[in-house]
DNA sequence: TTGTATGCGTTATCAG
DNA sequence: CTGATAACGCATACAA
């Protein structure tokens, strides 16, 4: 072993090895992979040969040192399990992300925020004072969310994949309007003859089960109705099942329920039917995101399906242009859309 | 929302500053930070008042060029689907290595490698050359995987979660034996008594699912029985419904089926369904994975359960052990545990 | 025990 | 148009 410990990277080619082999010097290599200065074709020609050959590849680090941009952005997934947990939706927005930063040479990374056990304040703090992302894609937006005006103050380019609580505080990608899918649901519901209709929606505190919420009372407005029950429980499957039971318990029951997410509808299923009751026949259910189990629980789960790769994506294309990049790639964000399975049907006795 | 994106940075304070304030030299500040050296506990303290007074943080882009070391680990995650998905599993995966990396300052980059369109060599090689990580966590290991030489040669540390398909290629994490839970699947059936016994497995190719198989086919043959099937398809719920119809269409149907995921069992369990038959009066069905979804489907799946986190947060440590690092932190691997809940009963005529 | 000098690989500034 | 040269922020032999 000729280097201690036997660190590789000893013998990996520099910008001036290529020089050298190019017969040029660094400074006209760097121009020649930047595009910046003007090099002549001949000679630009010559600098690419070289680095083919020595199969050198600038070191980002130095570059990170050298021009302070670590060419990598953080994604911030929070949690407020003990164990911390990422769900489900986010794998999805984890590729559509990846998917426009590594053609780019960009790298993500991840950095896990655990609601309680984290000091908010701390944690992004840290993650802008390390210096080794250009930016974020923050997640899950709550209601007077200070994360954004905390990045805005550290300098640290942010977009938010959901709505912020209020307007113009940061970036975001969202469907326009967000809450939409709800309208569609509504209507499908009372289409089919529901007028006692529930919406068992994710925690208060949170954006998106807010703006839901609120969308579900207008739309039903819309139709004279207003709503059988609202409630917000905790984005699990367990909490869901107990609010369920308790509106089953209640002296007039709906005959249709909108969850927060398809995990919670499946479980809000199993709870009516552990209860001899049927669905979607007494009573019709609604999830949200459409994961692909949805299509193999009985009955198949009407949902309401959102597209987490093109939300990845489209975060990710903003933040880029944030940081001056030029995205030419498509970005398509298709409108969350109501699938409609099996788990609604006309109420009965209708 | 146009943010700045331009030079924050500008009045971050560096190793100067610090030691300007402390009035030591910056090698001193190093020393102090790196606990390399003989300083003076006085001075350190002075050192470390004036570090805290001003806020500051090694810049990390200075580190890497100067060390040559990252301060971040790879995680690869593979895909074959046309628009990448991360598994279900990997979310809890993804927070074990979190658990261990964060409180150390390590970094977790994220790569999607997507078999068939991406160049494997040329995929791994780069990661390599991009030196942006000190070594990589895999997964997903196949029969004649050739990563592991690959990053052996470049230099690059690798752990894989899951068992090399043959020993000594590379560091790795997994249950003690690979197989476990199968035998208890096995015994668990048997119990119940059933003879006829066919397993939906993973893809050929992949080591798991090999090894699975060998494992299921000799605990079969330890109670004197042979297996009615087993199969190989792939990861996906479709395409375990598609197996189950034609298991079921045949002359003489198992009374249970093994499946290599929770989503492909609850996938067979309701092609199952689909055709009058009971799960599990009729047929018995058995996951493996313990998704909380298996909770909520009706009947509540019995399943094997691993621990995703804990399996994370093991590879991490290896790896970090790999790197040089102490890890005095506790790094429990449990074994994977059959879970018995309602998708198991006795065969039909017993 | 502490300070000094040097260089990690790159980009930007400035003369040629 | 091209080529030296000086930082970027830190760690580390070596001197003191």
């Amino acid at each position: 072993m000729t280097s201690p410990a036997g660190r590789r990277r000893h013998g990996r080619p520099t910008i001036s090895d290529v020089a050298a082999l190019a017969g040029v010097s660094a400074g006209a290599v760097s121009k020649v992979f930047n595009g910046t200065g003007r090099i002549s074709p001949p000679t630009a020609e010559r600098v690419r040969e070289a680095a083919r050959k020595l199969n050198w590849t600038p070191n980002p680090a130095a570059i990170a040192l050298r021009t302070s941009r670590a060419q990598a952005i953080g994604l911030v997934l929070t949690s407020s399990s003990p164990v911390p947990e990422v769900g489900a939706a986010n794998v999805g927005l984890i590729s559509g992300i990846e998917s426009l930063l590594s053609p780019r040479e960009y790298g993500l990374l991840l950095n896990v925020f655990l609601t309680g056990q984290h000091d908010e304040s701390a944690f992004y703090r840290s993650l802008a004072e390390r210096q080794r992302m250009d930016g974020v894609i923050l997640t899950n937006s709550v209601v007077g969310d200070t994360r954004f005006d905390l990045m805005r103050d550290l300098g640290v380019p942010a977009v938010l994949v959901g709505t912020p609580w209020k307007p113009g505080v940061v970036d975001y990608i969202d469907a326009d309007p967000p809450s939409a899918g709800i309208p569609e649901t509504v209507d499908h519901l009372v289409g089919l003859g529901h007028r006692d209709v529930a919406f068992v929606s994710g925690p208060d505190g949170f954006v998106l089960p807010n703006i839901r919420r609120e969308a579900f009372t207008a739309r039903l407005a819309h139709h004279g109705l207003t709503p059988h029950s609202i409630s917000s429980v905790g984005y699990s499957p367990a909490a869901a099942a107990e609010e369920t039971s308790r509106l089953l318990d209640g002296a007039a029951p709906p005959t249709a329920i909108l969850y927060g997410t398809d995990t919670m509808a499946i479980a809000g299923m199993r709870t009516i039917q552990s209860r001899g009751l049927r669905v979607p026949e007494d009573v019709s259910v609604v999830g949200f995101e459409g994961l692909e189990v949805g299509e193999w629980v009985d009955p198949q789960l009407t949902t309401v399906q959102r597209f987490a790769f093109q939300r990845g994506r489209a975060a990710a294309a903003k933040l880029l242009g944030l940081l001056g990049e030029t995205i030419e790639e498509d970005v398509p964000l298709e409108k969350p859309v109501l699938i409609v399975r099996q788990s609604t049907a006309p109420p009965r006795g209708r």
